[in-house]
DNA sequence: CGACTGACAGACTTGCATTTTTGTCAGTCC
DNA sequence: GGACTGACAAAAATGCAAGTCTGTCAGTCG
């Protein structure tokens, strides 16, 4: 009649219970409970909470970053599409914001602890910025002789706008004006 | 023989302390036995701790924005300029992490907070890049025709360089080449 | 008269005893 | 035999009583 305790089944609970709870206010019993199984289970699937709560969050910033792919691989000129791709992100990430605001706090606290778990998420959304970039290249409407150092660039330059230590600012009716000059800034730069 | 009691001598007094103890540890009674005086007298001159606390951030952060002054009115060429004038704010930033890691902290929470005493500061910094920025129009080395948006622009950008909350990430041996990637962006805006 | 004091109320901290949670592991159960 | 349980020790969180700090203001003192 059960189904067999798995990661997945783990993580999809976890997820559920933080967002009801908040990270930091549920136990592993509780996500135990949520499954009908001893907390020590969870313990097999999971060397520890921090762990599983690493886990969580990863899976639900890759579900940023997926979408994204697909304006990679768009066919819009790629000064356009390069814009598309960050308000795509930018969006994505306000979204979080209020839809999930406690797992965004707690990505906010594992982007401040330097977990290798963003710095897989960090490669890949840049791996994204440096295709469109090279496509750019390409065809003539980008100037660069390193796509790579140009990506690493507009992601670091505008992390005011991505990186939740931010996500304070996002509120502001600024931002948009202050991204749209910073966005200017750098493909002025890209372009020559 | 006693001095009178201004803000002057309460704003030095306040900044000796907070440094020894921390201004999460000081009270305002440590600060007021420091000047050899009660507590209420320090009331007189400002309305609560939390305006004492920003007061002494704000001299210590203009201090920061004073030595500038003299690389924007320097008679090197705008770009290289414009360059030293970012070293010299980097360098000065890392240094008070070091220097001052008390005090340090206290900035990181007021300019998440937003408090006014911060974008004056930011206005000041701003308008110091906006006029490397004109020099450069002026002398043919930049294209732009809206230098303060450019300015705030490289000001956003570089956030990641110079703002407290992402001094964690300064020790980084990288970091020095992705505000070298992220400079090299801008110039190029800049240069067009 | 105005700079300054210090007693005071209420808000906020601290320290500590109690409870909860994490993480382990010997043992059960299918 | 391997997935799972639940009792357990150690670590961490919680609540709460006692102490400290902030901010005020009536009153002193030169």
């Amino acid at each position: 009649m059960t189904e067999v305790l798995t990661r997945e089944r783990i993580l999809e609970a976890a997820e559920d219970v933080f967002r009801r709870f908040g990270p930091q206010k549920t136990t592993v019993v509780d996500v135990a409970r949520a499954l009908g199984v001893s907390h020590g289970s969870v313990y097999r699937h999971f060397d520890s909470k921090v762990a599983l709560r690493d886990a969580v969050v990863e899976a639900w910033l890759k579900r940023t970053s997926d979408p994204l792919h697909s304006i990679v691989s768009s066919d819009t000129a790629p000064p356009t599409r390069l814009r598309q791709w960050f308000d795509a992100l930018l969006k994505s990430k306000r979204l979080k914001v209020t839809a999930d605001p406690e797992l965004f706090l707690v990505s906010r606290a594992i982007f401040a602890e330097a977990r290798e778990v963003v710095a897989g998420h960090v490669a890949n959304l840049v791996g994204q910025i440096e295709a469109i970039i090279r496509d750019g290249v390409a065809s003539g409407d980008f100037v660069t002789n390193d796509p790579h150092a140009a990506a690493q660039a507009m992601f670091d330059a505008t992390v005011r706008f991505h990186d939740p230590a931010h996500g304070a600012e996002w509120a502001d009716p600024g931002v948009d004006l202050a991204f749209d000059r910073v966005f200017g800034l750098m493909i002025a730069g890209l372009r020559k």
